[in-house]
DNA sequence: ACACGGACCTGAAGGC
DNA sequence: TGCCTTCAGGTCCGTG
């Protein structure tokens, strides 16, 4: 399911349950994720109070009052449940727990707040926040792409000298945190690039950014910006990958590119395993 | 050091 | 209908 934009609007729709609110009871049923959860899981949660829930690159990061960070990914199929309590909530409510439900917080705001995962490549750790940065997951990240350190000579440097395509580099959290399968197709038909083209043929001439290391920077805010916007409109419908009526590339092989005046058509191709969408037609 | 293929899981969708 | 294959928006590890 997420990428960016998606774990975002996880985080929003969190956050108001979550934030200065205690975990009141904790349930691991199925500690077994991609990471087993950590030990005393439970234990360690609970009477702790939630001081931020903020998110890095695909990560949802919650500083404790214990001193120790919550640090969850949502992997390919993670989502979050939020029910508020209420009368009746047992016999109107969802009463079973579905077979995916690994992880149930039940808060202090009354909302309890359920992760379902069917292929576990989700993940839940706990780090000491003063260590955090530290982390393996988060030290290699790359910069925020909807932040000022995201920009054409930070990427320029990135990708300087690295023997790999654009689309690999771009799926890589190292080069920029965040972007996905999804938007990396995307941010690259905006840009008219090709997710062919060797990375660091965008990088630098003589110093200066090249034009098109600044309109991929320019494409990744623009689609990224896109898809928080219409994500937030939809409020919490369609928690999966969104309307693939506006997908530019995405999942539309064999269908006319929407740029207006291009006569291609979109293809569909494998990198490092993964499926790439493009138009072989207007992205050089 | 880097880049790639494969592995990790389950479920949905398509072909026959 | 049902079985089989393929594919899925993420990451990590081993290999070359």
């Amino acid at each position: 399911m997420p990428e960016l934009p998606e774990v975002e609007t996880v985080r929003r729709a969190l956050q108001p349950v979550m934030e200065g609110a205690r975990f009141h009871k904790v349930l691991a049923r199925r500690p077994d994720l991609r990471v087993p959860l950590p030990r005393r899981f439970a234990a360690r949660l609970s009477g702790e109070t939630v001081l931020r829930l903020g998110r890095r690159g695909k990560y949802l990061v919650a500083d404790l009052s214990s001193g120790e960070t919550l640090l969850m990914h949502l992997g390919m199929s993670g989502s979050f449940r939020i029910d508020l309590a209420g009368p009746g909530v047992f016999h109107h409510g969802r009463a079973t727990a579905g077979v995916h439900d690994h992880v149930v917080f039940h808060m202090s705001s009354g909302a309890t707040i359920t992760f379902n995962d069917p292929r576990r490549f989700g993940l839940m750790e706990l780090v000491s926040t003063d260590a955090l940065q530290l982390h393996r997951a988060l030290s290699l990240l790359g910069p925020e792409p909807l932040e000022d350190t995201f920009n054409a000579a930070r990427l320029a440097e990135a990708v300087r000298g690295r023997k790999t395509s654009l689309k690999a580099a771009l799926s890589d959290q190292r080069v920029i945190a965040g972007l996905g399968n999804i938007y990396v197709c995307e941010a690259l038909h905006i840009a008219r690039l090709s997710p062919l083209r060797a990375a660091s043929t965008i990088a630098t001439r003589n110093g200066a950014p090249r034009e098109p290391a600044r309109r991929l920077v320019d494409a990744v805010r623009k689609v990224l910006t896109q898809a928080l916007t219409r994500r937030a409109a939809a409020d919490g419908e369609d928690v999966d990958g969104g309307d693939p009526r506006t997908f530019r590339v995405y999942d539309r092989e064999g269908e006319p590119c929407r740029r207006r005046g291009c006569p291609g058509t979109i293809r569909r191709i494998v990198q490092a395993g993964r499926s790439t969408f493009y138009c072989p037609i207007c992205q050089r």
